[in-house]
DNA sequence: TCTATCGGTTAGAGCGCTCTAATCCTGTAT
DNA sequence: ATACAGGATTAGAGCGCTCTAACCGATAGA
């Protein structure tokens, strides 16, 4: 079970440690016979260089540190894969934490992470306050990923919010909608972009808004369409949720009050989740490109990192519209 | 951007770097005032040990490794929570890397956890050949999680899949049914267990199994369905699917076939992922305790860790059929 | 023949920490 | 006063590696 160094390499290949480790960073200046003879060495051996020591002593670091905040949410675990992808391209390495959606949690995931020198920091729909934002930002890079920030220190990456409600309200007007409705996601990341948008979009097609409060979750949308319902009046023939599980939600409950689905009422979600693409639910909904929002956050950090930008970046990523099977024309 | 050492905060709070340390690894023998001391400077530096130095000085280390085969299956996520929570609870922190669903992938990933030099490595639902494990394993603890092995050095975690199937069979039956197609996983990972113990429960009830060749995704559910339909014949009345999305996908293909279900075909899933949840959906389904094979593992894996056990574990664990409204007794 | 050159190789210091053994106090017993 | 116990503190070595500077030997030019 002890593990060999490079000193047990060194001496079975009969040179020096340097020369070992001159091969392991596989430096061009080693004669082949020798590297060839160290690869062998090392190969018998079963030696893979210690990452710690390696980055102690090279006071660098190869790793790049990830604070996600929630990995049960199928939104973040897309985005990791476009960092997971563009990490391992430029021969860095992740070391994930997660938050566990809680504030203190997050704090002390981030202190973790730091203990362990990343080269920068990627914190995913992070929830602590700026204030530790700000202190981590002034030890190394920190690019933030669904989450805005005024630190001239740190780099974000989002979705433009905004764009994207305004998206799906002007299919609906398009359509022949005029009363949409918005479920709102309440105090939640990214929620104020996109009421902000639906508010704007709708004003500019000279319609009323019409806000639900809501939540991103099932239960949220289910009772927000319940409360659409008791309403009662001319009711909406449009609903743009706050998001692709709220849609859901909302489409149960439009379902069992006898309202069918776009033919009574039209439903958009947001986000695009694995959920949404299913032939059997088949919703329309605002995409986000989250892999592509994963490597844009990587590369942005290795900019820093390698000191080629000190300025901020602000990636605000267009979203898209993809229509499904829950929208349709009024009639 | 220069990170304050111990030697600093020593110097600040005016003791020795040895006392720092002490006070970092809250040791007892340290008096309350310097103690106080030592944390305020630490406090003020913005200090916080560095973990790479602290495991290459302490020579052992508190870091375990995860390898995900596979970060979009939310089936792992939960997984990963159940390994989080425990891990945290122990004091240990976790290197997370993903395999991207292919051998050599996971093979360069296992080489990387293994270069930080963990206390020992969890394998969820790895695709790598036997070798890979056994060579990792002669070097620390290894646990498997949704995968089996003959080694004495690891142990595994697997929910208990032939019961699985079984308890789904045995239900139908006592709801009437008699003719229960089955679509099988093919050679993916836990597909084998439940198709035996899908072929055991049917036989024990004097009933003929039915098998069609699918796949863990929703596409090859609609495809199996597709051909159960084109058969013809007496139809089942109830389909035990591979897995939840297969499932899904059959849905779709009967619902557009004109078949309702429950009514003229109940419908089966396995893992209970949060999709079968959706009321919209409401799949009756295999329910495995992932949380709890994420503390299961974790357990396992600090129980070697420490060196209290040296014979193997093997964890199967009791899944549990959660009933919703795709499947009802046959009129 | 002597020196400069240059690719290949190595010695040795040091990264930030832990850990052992030694040292330093302070109070108490003699 | 002297010795001693025992807790608090520190010096110093060393973990496995990288990196700088020095070194070595062979070839080439003078």
């Amino acid at each position: 079970m002890a593990t060999p160094t490079m000193e047990d390499v060194a001496e079975r290949a009969g040179v020096s440690r340097a020369l070992v480790s001159l091969v392991m960073r596989s430096s061009p200046k080693v004669s082949a016979g020798r590297r060839e003879a160290v690869l062998r060495a090392a190969e018998e051996l079963g030696y893979s260089p210690h990452a710690a020591a390696r980055s102690l002593a090279s006071r660098n670091s190869r790793i790049l540190g990830v604070l996600v905040s929630d990995l049960h949410n199928p939104f973040f675990a897309e985005i990791i894969d476009g960092i997971d992808v563009a990490t391992h391209a430029e021969g860095f390495e992740l070391v994930i934490n997660t938050g566990g959606r809680s504030p203190s949690r997050e704090r002390a995931a981030v202190t973790n992470l730091l203990s362990f020198r990343p080269a920068g920091i990627l914190l995913l729909g992070p929830a602590v306050p700026a204030s530790v934002i700000a202190d981590a930002a002034a030890k190394l890079p920190v690019v933030l990923v669904a989450r805005g920030s005024r630190l001239a220190s740190v780099d974000t990456v989002q979705d433009h919010g905004k764009v994207g409600s305004a998206l799906a309200v002007d299919r609906l007007v398009e359509l022949g909608h005029s009363r949409i409705a918005h479920f709102d996601g309440g105090k939640a990341a990214q929620s104020a972009a996109r009421r902000t948008g639906y508010r704007t979009a709708m004003r500019r097609h000279g319609l009323e808004p019409d806000v639900f409060p809501s939540e991103y979750t099932e239960v949220a949308g289910e009772k927000a369409a319940a409360e659409l319902l008791a309403r009662g009046d001319p009711l909406p023939t449009a609903v743009l949720a706050a998001n692709d599980v709220n849609a859901i939600g909302a489409i149960s409950t439009f379902g069992r009050a006898g309202l069918r689905v776009p033919e009574d009422i039209s439903v958009v979600g947001y986000d695009n989740t694995s959920l949404a693409a299913f032939r059997h639910i088949g919703l329309t909904t605002v995409h986000q490109p989250r892999a592509e929002m994963g490597r844009l956050a990587t590369e942005a950090l290795l900019q820093r990192v390698r000191g080629e930008r000190a300025t901020p970046v602000r990636h605000l990523l267009r979203p898209a519209l993809v229509e499904r099977t829950t929208t349709g024309a009024t009639s």
